[in-house]
DNA sequence: AAAGCGGGGGA
DNA sequence: TCCCCAGCTTT
């Protein structure tokens, strides 16, 4: 058997059973995608059954609210994902007329999906002879073809996505791209490769010459810059003030608290005497209490976060800020570090003696 | 070509 | 800590 049959082989042997591999609706198909971009599995599953459910059609997407969209996406990660898919199936209505698109071609033009999506796509829902290339083909390519070209470089990504389409099994391309995922999710793992039990390791250049650690090669790690936010929180018990993000910073379009941002480190007392937050909130910081430091870390940003709480409301809004009844907090989005700290707080303040 | 964009899990 | 995850878009 050759590399491609052994690989088909063990997926049919090993795959895990996925929502999105017992259809070839392509809509279905999108949705498990999107999520599942930059995001294990297991940590998209739940959220692709939320959408799934919520939209069982294109159409449905199309009319909802980016809102509504964010809300449901809330902790997953790179949000301009779920509004990319609101453009893009909204598009899909006005082009198609809801009839999701499975031709590699057209899906490439649609926001939000890139070579590799549109790959899966069209391969998994009308087997077009499309080779996907993500995460998991870079690194079972490398280690089993020797490869050194680092894989997010240009050249690289060439080299690789050349390789696999000559690698692609044209009868059955489908399958061969979900095995060759599977297998790279499964057995040849960044780290801890299950070499013992892989079914090619005869052929495979890196384990021949103990290369499988250190394949594939990647170009420099990213500088991960920190930024500095103080959150102030103001509520009378059953209303707080929110505010909308801007839509070109981190976290766009999504809702978080009344904040400053300093340039540097800075206890949260200091804040209260700064100009800006004068400015913004008046006599209220006068009787500011701080509540607490976080640190939230993401993969290109370090946060230092600091939460104060005004006794007293600020007098004059600013334009993007506004009032939201407590209960309603789950009807519009945040990052994750908001969301935990509202939680929290309501939580507490509503099983207090002291709340009322 | 490089930077920006989340959050979580594993070693 | 650092690395990676069914990557894409913007600069």
């Amino acid at each position: 058997m050759n590399f491609n049959e052994e690989i088909i082989r063990w997926y049919q042997a090993n795959k895990r059973d996925l929502p999105w591999r017992h259809t070839t609706n392509p809509y279905i198909i999108w949705l498990s995608e999107i999520i599942l971009q930059q995001t294990r599995v297991e940590q998209g599953l739940p959220y692709f059954h939320r959408f799934a459910e919520r939209f069982p059609t294109v159409r449905d997407f199309a009319a909802a609210s980016e809102d509504e969209i964010l809300t449901l996406w809330q902790g997953l990660g790179y949000y301009s994902r779920g509004r990319n898919m609101l453009v893009t199936a909204r598009l899909v209505m006005e082009l198609y007329q809801g009839e999701f698109p499975k031709q590699h071609a057209d899906l490439i033009r649609l926001k939000g999906i890139g070579e590799y999506t549109a790959a899966a796509i069209a391969s998994f829902s009308a087997n077009e002879a499309k080779a996907v290339v993500d995460g998991n083909v870079y690194r079972v390519l490398a280690r089993y073809f020797g490869i050194a070209e680092p894989i997010n470089s240009t050249p690289g990504k060439k080299v690789f996505q050349q390789l696999a389409d000559e690698l692609l099994n044209q009868q059955t391309p489908g399958l061969h791209n979900q095995a060759m995922m599977e297998f790279g999710a499964m057995l040849c793992k960044p780290k801890n490769p299950d070499c013992k039990t892989c079914p090619v390791r005869e052929g495979c250049a890196a384990f021949a010459t103990r290369q499988v650690n250190s394949l594939p090669v990647k170009l420099k790690k990213l500088k991960v810059k920190e930024r500095f936010f103080t959150y102030f929180l103001y509520t009378d018990g059953h209303h707080i003030l929110m505010n909308r993000r801007n839509a070109d910073d981190i976290w766009a379009n999504m809702c978080d608290l009344p904040l400053i941002e300093t340039p540097g480190e800075i206890n949260p007392y200091e804040v209260l005497h700064l100009k800006e937050t004068v400015d913004c909130f008046g006599e209220a910081v006068k009787t500011a209490e701080v509540l607490g430091t976080h640190k939230h870390v993401l993969t290109h940003r370090k946060l230092k976060v600091s939460f104060v709480r005004l006794e007293h409301p600020p007098i004059k809004l600013k334009e993007q800020w506004f009032y939201i009844e407590v209960e309603n907090l789950k009807k519009i989005a945040m990052p994750q570090i908001i969301f935990i700290f509202l939680t929290k707080f309501f939580k507490f303040k509503l099983n207090s003696p002291f709340y009322n």
